[in-house]
DNA sequence: CCTGCCCGAATTGTTAACAATCTTGATTGA
DNA sequence: TCAATCAAGATTGTTAACAATTCGGGCAGG
């Protein structure tokens, strides 16, 4: 999925996912509308489904101040309810996130930077958290600002450190710098 | 759908909407996973759809926000481009909101109010017109604010008429008094 | 009376066959 | 040569039967 061996605009075709999962064409069908329902797919009637065309600069800019102005909102949730449960869970994912950084491998660090931002998310609203995901998807399809791993790490490093430190300004502003 | 007759949390048969509809099950399951996909259902594994929960005021406050830096976004777009045709597109959206304000029916106004919203997004980016049926669509599950139709009529004229006069920031500025 | 278990009905999940639609390429006619 | 037409293959859409799961009520044991 986030493997990016699909190429923009290219066609899924239902039976061979189908042969290749071992199962039939209906619940191939339900996977293909859900990853429609998160973005990542466009669907045309009698025509299926084909890879969603990436956001233009200027959509990316709008979508981005979207999923900021959310993820803030959502961050000063957590953060206000936040206990050592939580604390520890959110020093887990950024962990495997700087492992799949030292690994060099974009699909992996890519998983791992949205599973750690839709950790607060969805812990401050479930509804909020299905409206992240389809901004987030689409923004993920250019995930080209840093090649640098190492600073993607870095980048959440900081903003994690301002979270256990319940220092929410501090927070806030990392993930300003972030989210771009 | 818009009609408003289910409760919030009230689960969708899909056997029951088959034979009402006179098909199977399998376009119904289509269907009901692509509401989802709007955010007027929400799915459970074995479970089935049910309708979506309301928004909580907070929550509210935060879509609403996205939402009209999106079609703000959106308008000055539509703006920079607009046609004789557009602009005989965009008078008749707005009569038949009249119409239906007019005719006091509810689920008409919110249909109306919507699609002539819709219309300018749609004009100015596909990929943003998906993300602004999520957004919109949990919106008006709390179309609560005005119950004076006329209100609502006669802000949707305001923001036209400034379109039409071509005045992009009268235009925002009535948009943005219009989202709340 | 209460708790846990089990059974059956209701509901969703899956499958394979068939129907409808689209795509592609060759053919025909001007 | 070019354009329109047609046919065959590929693909999606639909259906009904069956499998798996969940839900609710009754029942036995404590």
């Amino acid at each position: 999925m986030i493997s990016g061996k699909l190429g923009f605009d290219q066609p899924i075709r239902e039976q061979r996912l189908a042969e290749r999962f071992g199962t039939s064409r209906g619940p191939v069908r339900d996977a293909l509308l859900r990853l429609t329902q998160e973005g990542a797919l466009v669907y045309e009637p009698n025509k299926g489904v084909r890879v969603t065309s990436p956001l233009s600069d200027e959509e990316r800019n709008v979508v981005a101040s979207m999923r900021l102005s959310l993820e803030k909102h959502c961050l000063s949730k957590f953060m206000e309810k936040m206990g050592p449960k939580e604390e520890q869970e959110i020093s887990l994912l950024l962990e495997r996130l700087i492992s799949a950084c030292d690994r060099a491998s974009l699909p992996g660090v890519a998983e791992c930077d949205l599973a750690l931002h839709r950790y607060w998310v969805a812990q401050a609203s479930s509804h909020l958290e299905t409206m992240w995901l389809g901004l987030s998807v689409r923004m993920i399809m250019k995930y080209s600002r840093l090649t640098k791993y190492e600073d993607i790490a870095s980048e959440h490093q900081r903003i994690v450190e301002a979270i256990l430190a319940n220092d929410l300004d501090k927070a806030l502003y990392y993930l300003g710098e972030n989210i771009i």
